[in-house]
DNA sequence: CTTGACTCTGACAGCGTTGTCACAGTTTAA
DNA sequence: TTAAACTGTGACAACGCTGTCAGAGTCAAG
């Protein structure tokens, strides 16, 4: 599968694809030509990178534990290491996650508070 | 107050309070000297905005309902504007609540396929 | 073969935020 | 008075992401 298509299944642009392998999360296979050629399990990686990265994770974060999110199933030497990193990506999320409710807490305060004369 | 106190006060760094006003959401009197000079309300409008901003509000966000985050009360003009604002701030904030919940869940998913080998 | 659509690389720019640096003026305490 | 700590402004850089543009090569259909 050529690039453009791989886009338009993903809904990732062209440029953003090209990034994701200018930092190390896609290796996808080179034709004679030197387009590059994606199989289905490279979609389902960019699948996953963008799931994170919607949630605010960095390219650079997500490539620490890219077995996992290129699912090569279980890893043995940095798998560890590989845990501790999740397990701290996950506290992120939840102290993320409380920021934004503490944000949309005080929205809805301003709501109430003009809402009511 | 001078901005090194509010800065200690608030938590949010001299260079940001600055920043904060050069993008209209703060507008400390100024001393005889030039001096930025600030009070309660406004140590509590940072307050809001840092908070805002920890949510991933942009500031230029946050400046369309800055009268309620000056904490002024009843608005007239754009009471109908502002409140639609809100309600779309607050749809954002979901939806991106929703989005770093499915990142979440991701990670979860990495971590249980690593730890059952 | 020719044409239009696609792809390649590399570079430049922009976003919003944040730090840092330099240089000048002000305040405060010894 | 002098020195240290603070504040002022303005500029520069960097972060990570994203679009766009230019110039060259490739593919597919007419």
């Amino acid at each position: 599968m050529k690039i453009g298509e791989l886009s338009k299944r993903t809904g990732v642009s062209i440029r953003m694809l090209r990034y994701y392998e200018a930092e190390g999360l896609l290796k996808p296979r080179r034709a004679a030509s030197g387009y590059r050629d994606y199989d289905t399990a490279e979609e389902r990686t960019v699948e996953r990178i963008k799931l994170l990265g919607s949630g605010g994770m960095t390219l650079a974060t997500i490539r620490q534990f890219l077995p996992c999110v290129r699912g090569e199933g279980p890893v043995f030497e940095p798998c560890d290491e590989l845990r501790t990193v999740l397990h701290e990506q996950i506290r992120l999320a939840d102290q993320k996650a409380e920021k934004l409710a503490q944000s949309r807490r005080i929205l809805r305060h301003f709501l109430l508070e003009i809402e009511q004369p």
